[in-house]
DNA sequence: CACGCCGATTTTGCATGCAACTTTTGCCGA
DNA sequence: TCGGCAAAAGTTGCATGCAAAATCGGCGTG
């Protein structure tokens, strides 16, 4: 193998999934390139070349291409034999499926938060919630955005099922990309974020039917402004 | 590689996933190795040795180990670095937590059903009602067993959301094996059955609100059972 | 007898080579 | 100019070889 620290340019690789690491190699490749595929800089329907792929990660085809199997699992990449890896191309179809999916989960999760969260879980999401409108004062829209997955995460984590964490965490991975995109619509943002205190005031008086209630509504307003973004650019 | 048509010893593969087609073999092996972990012949926390898989399909080890990799992400296998593959071990709480969430899919999915289902999917929920009382009828506790995860397959077809019933399908296998062993306490075997008449009769009048409740009993009680056989055995 | 240690054996992680397949290139005739 | 087609170039699929790590086995020590 080439001399890795020529290659590896990155200096934001610290952590546990370095590539230099015997038995991690793929996982490495996975995460960069889930990374690279849900920050849009792999566009959808876009073939994935092997190497370009080994080139700038330094590694070789044979972990390569067992990252691409992980990410064919994760339903972010599409393997058609003989020719390789392609970033997956979601139709309006599909988002709205997933989506569907997703409200319905965090629906279900929202009675679940309310019984079964701690009191430092919720104020966890008090505290996610007010970094998010200081996001929204400030104009951050991308911290802003961040900060909004955070908080409606922590709900399944205030839910303690960790399946129910797990699946939320792929499936809006796949459509993370999607959603940000709604942002070119930013009417629906002040009342978003007005939304986002009801939200919280449910969560801390531990309403399930009431937060299930407003989450629907918020969700449901959510994907109308961001399918009328979509809409024009999806197959 | 050697002569694969000596190595391959099984005469149920006629299919789609074939291992001798260039750019399947991952995909075949994921398969086959999927099937052993469901039919329990690999049990859980046992390691997976690479040479047993290789020599048992006739294949290398690369693509063997990118099916492994496939069943990582699927949840099925886990993979220690230098270590290799084992087969998930669940424990009574991560089962109880994949069953809450599929429960909870179900019931949003039973609204769904009742609002989207079409007469002819209906009808085929219908025959397999009929198919799962003959299984009943003749004591056969496998077919019964396989025909009413169909049925509760079928609620998902009837929602017409393909995400919903693919994260259903494969969270359903990694627990398939538990729930199969719950059929060793037979006594509710004649009450679920008069369970699913009614659930049957509420999808086919479409009452959503109806099926949901009962749906969420049928469930909810089925997991006391299994839970009951599963206790002394799970960590 | 239990326990730890060290060498031998096995198993895994990865790079690489080769064959099969796909895509591109370049050439010819219409 | 435009298909169309064949050779060339490029890419992918898989088996294999080698190095690193883990596991096994035997032996000595407490």
């Amino acid at each position: 193998m080439q001399d890795l620290a020529v290659v590896e340019t990155d200096a934001d690789d610290v952590d546990s999934t370095r590539k230099d690491r015997r038995g991690q190699r793929s996982t490495y490749a996975a995460q960069r390139i889930r990374d690279m595929i849900v920050a849009g800089e792999l566009p959808a329907g876009d073939r994935i070349p092997e190497r370009m792929i080994t080139e700038r990660l330094g590694i070789s085809r044979t972990p390569l291409r067992e990252a691409f199997k992980i990410l064919e699992a994760e339903g972010l990449v599409h393997i058609e034999p003989n020719r390789g890896a392609m970033v997956v191309q979601l139709s309006l179809a599909d988002v709205e499926q997933i989506i569907e999916m997703l409200i319905g989960m965090e629906l279900h999760v929202a009675e679940l938060a309310c019984q079964r969260g701690t009191d430092a879980e919720i104020a966890e999401a008090e505290r996610l919630h007010h970094e998010m409108v200081a996001a929204f004062e400030r104009r951050d829209l991308l911290e802003y955005f961040n900060v909004n997955q955070l908080i409606h995460l922590q709900l399944f984590v205030c839910a303690h099922n960790d399946a129910l964490t797990r699946v939320y965490k792929s499936e809006s991975a796949r459509i993370r990309r999607y959603r940000f995109a709604s942002n070119r619509e930013p009417s629906r943002w002040a009342r978003a974020v007005a939304e986002h205190e009801m939200i919280l005031d449910a969560l801390q008086r531990r309403e399930g039917a009431i937060l299930r209630e407003l989450l629907r509504a918020h969700h449901w307003s959510g994907w109308r402004a961001t399918r009328k973004v979509l809409e024009p650019e999806l197959p």
